[in-house]
DNA sequence: TCCACTAACACCTTTGAACCGA
DNA sequence: ATCGGTTCAAAGGTGTTAGTGG
C-alpha cells in the first residue's frame, strides 16, 4: 500500500499528564494500515472514480474502510480523515475523458472527519475494520452538518490520520501518522460524468439496487412513464456501448456476471482485467506528467501487504502549504522518495494544535456529559461525533494545527486561499473554551476549524 | 447553446421500535 | 422480568430525470 507516514511529535513543551503518546510512542512505527476492498476501489480507480457531492451531503461509495495493525492494544487512538486536493486544477468531462479546465477554485473550509469511535483503544481499532461509512461530502461551503466540503470537478484523495492520544486535548502532544491510498483518489462531481462509473456504482452499491438491469427499474419506469420504455434502452445502450467500446471483454464480464453470482460482492476478477491503465484517465495523466506511481499497476497490490516503513524524523522537509498555490500539484511537493509502490509525503505533518488544558480535568473518555459548566465541551470537531451520541467525546475543540513554530496557544490565520476565519478563533479563545465553558450555539461551526488544514501547512 | 447544478422522484437498504414467545 | 428473534414502518441512501441559471 502506499503509505504516507508523517511522524512529527510536537515538542513545543512538556506533555501533559494525559498525554497518551508516552514512552511507547516509538512503537508507532509499527502501525500499519491497509485499505479494505482494494479491488473495488481499484476497479473504480481504473476508470476514474467520481464521488457525488450534494448540498445535504452524500456518502462516498466505495466508502473508506481500513484495517489497522501494530497499535498498542491498551493505548488510545484517534482516527481522522480529511480530503486533500490532488492538484491545483479544475476539470471538465469532455468526450469521454477528463480534461483540465483551469485553475482550482480557492479551497473551501477545510474539514476533518473524526471517526465516531475516537478515541478508542488500539485493540478496538484492530479487532475489526474501521469504516468511515458515514463520512459525507458536500459542495455547500456553508454546510452546518460538519460534512467535508469539496469543490465539484476537482480531484481529491482521502487521507487517514491516526493519532495516539487519550483524548483530543492530547492530540497536540501526539504523533500523527498519515496514510493515503492512491486508488482512493476521486473527482468530486454533482452528477456522474462517466457512465462507466455510474454502472459500477449501481452494480456494487446496495442502495442503488433499483437501478440494476435485472432489477425493477424497467418496471418502475414503465409504470411511471410509458415513454421511458423508449428511454430505458437508450440508457442501457449508452452504458453498454461504453463498455463494449472501452472496456475489455473480461472487465465487462467481471463487472456484471461476477456480481450477479454473488450480489453485493466484488467479483474476483483477473489481474489483467483491472490492471489495464488504458481505462484510467488518471493513470494516463500521471504518465504524462512523468509520475512514476502507477496505482493500477501490479505493484499496487503489493502495497497492501508491504510492511510500512516509518520515515526517520530527519527525513522531514519543511513544507508549507501556502506554496501550494504556486504549484500545479501539491503532489509535486510531496516527497522525493516516490516509487511505483510507495510514496512518502516528506512534509511536516503538524500535529493539531489544541489549547492547553488543565490536566487535572477529567479525561474525555472518563467524563460523561459534563455536569459543570466550565467543562462543557460543547465544541466539536465534527457533527458526526454528535451523531454518535458520545458526549464525552464530542466535547473537544480541535483547532487548526498550522505552524509548529508558533507558540502554544497561538493560531495562524487562514492562508490566502482559504475562506475567512471564524471570528472567534483567537488566541484568547483558547482559555475561554477550556476554562470558561465556551458555548457554541451551533456545534457544527467547530468543524470549520480544520484539524489538518492542508491549506495552511 | 452549453454545462454545472438542483430538486423531486421512485426504489432500495438500513435502522430501531414494537411485539411475541421462550 | 429478561432475552432473543421477528415484523414493520420510518428514515435515509441511491441514481435518474427534468428543469434552472449562469
Amino acid at each position: 500500500m502506499q503509505s504516507l507516514r508523517d511522524l512529527k511529535p510536537n515538542f513545543n513543551g512538556p506533555p501533559p499528564p494525559s498525554m497518551a503518546a508516552g514512552p511507547d510512542a516509538y512503537l508507532q512505527g509499527n502501525i500499519r494500515m491497509t485499505l479494505e476492498d482494494p479491488e473495488l476501489w481499484k476497479s473504480f480507480h481504473d476508470i476514474g472514480t467520481e464521488m457525488i457531492i450534494t448540498k445535504p451531503g452524500r456518502r462516498m461509495f466505495p466508502h473508506c474502510k481500513v484495517n489497522l495493525s501494530g497499535l498498542i492494544p491498551c493505548a488510545k487512538y484517534i482516527l481522522l480523515v480529511d480530503m486533500v486536493p490532488e492538484d491545483g486544477f479544475r476539470y471538465k468531462w469532455n468526450k469521454e475523458k477528463w480534461e483540465v479546465a483551469g485553475k482550482a477554485e480557492p479551497q473551501p473550509p477545510c474539514r476533518t472527519y473524526l471517526h465516531p469511535d475516537s478515541p478508542a483503544l488500539g485493540s478496538h481499532w484492530m479487532k475489526q475494520s474501521v469504516s468511515f461509512l458515514k463520512l459525507k461530502l458536500t459542495n455547500n461551503t456553508l454546510d452546518q452538518h460538519g460534512h467535508i466540503i469539496l469543490h465539484s470537478m476537482h480531484r481529491y484523495h482521502p487521507r487517514f490520520h491516526i493519532v495516539q492520544a487519550d483524548d483530543l486535548f492530547s492530540v497536540r502532544w501526539s504523533v500523527f501518522q498519515t496514510f493515503t491510498f492512491p486508488e482512493t483518489s476521486f473527482t468530486a462531481v454533482t452528477a456522474y460524468q462517466n457512465t462507466k462509473i455510474t454502472k459500477l456504482k449501481i452494480d456494487h452499491n446496495p442502495f442503488a439496487k433499483g437501478f440494476r438491469e435485472e432489477g425493477t427499474c424497467k418496471k418502475r419506469r414503465a409504470n411511471k412513464n410509458p415513454a421511458c420504455l423508449e428511454k430505458q434502452p437508450k440508457r442501457s445502450d449508452i452504458v453498454n456501448r461504453d463498455l463494449e467500446e472501452d472496456i475489455p471483454q473480461d472487465f465487462c464480464q467481471s463487472s456484471y456476471e461476477g456480481y450477479d453470482a454473488e450480489e453485493g460482492e466484488l467479483p474476483k476478477r483477473k489481474e489483467a482485467a483491472i490492471k489495464d491503465e488504458r481505462y484510467s484517465p488518471w493513470a494516463a495523466e500521471r504518465d504524462q506528467r512523468g509520475r512514476t506511481e502507477s496505482p493500477a499497476g501490479a505493484d499496487a497490490r503489493d502495497m497492501y501487504n508491504a510492511e510500512q516503513l516509518v520515515p526517520a524524523p530527519a527525513s522531514y522537509q519543511p513544507y508549507r502549504f501556502h506554496e501550494y498555490g504556486k504549484s500545479p500539484s501539491p503532489s509535486s511537493s510531496i516527497g522525493s522518495s516516490h516509487s511505483s509502490s510507495e510514496r512518502f509525503e516528506s512534509r511536516v505533518s503538524d500535529v493539531a494544535t489544541v489549547p492547553d488544558h488543565d490536566s487535572s480535568k477529567p479525561r474525555t473518555h472518563e467524563i460523561g456529559p459534563s455536569p459543570c459548566g466550565p467543562q462543557d465541551y460543547t465544541g466539536v470537531l465534527n457533527m458526526t461525533m454528535a451523531q454518535a451520541g458520545k458526549p464525552g467525546v464530542i466535547g473537544h475543540h480541535i483547532y487548526s494545527p498550522y505552524s509548529a513554530e508558533q507558540p502554544l496557544g497561538q493560531w495562524s490565520g487562514p492562508c490566502p486561499t482559504q475562506y475567512p476565519p471564524p471570528h472567534h478563533l483567537t488566541a484568547d479563545y483558547t482559555t475561554q473554551a477550556v476554562h470558561h465553558g465556551y458555548h457554541h450555539g451551533n456545534v457544527a461551526e467547530w468543524s470549520q476549524y480544520p484539524l489538518f488544514s492542508y491549506s495552511c501547512w
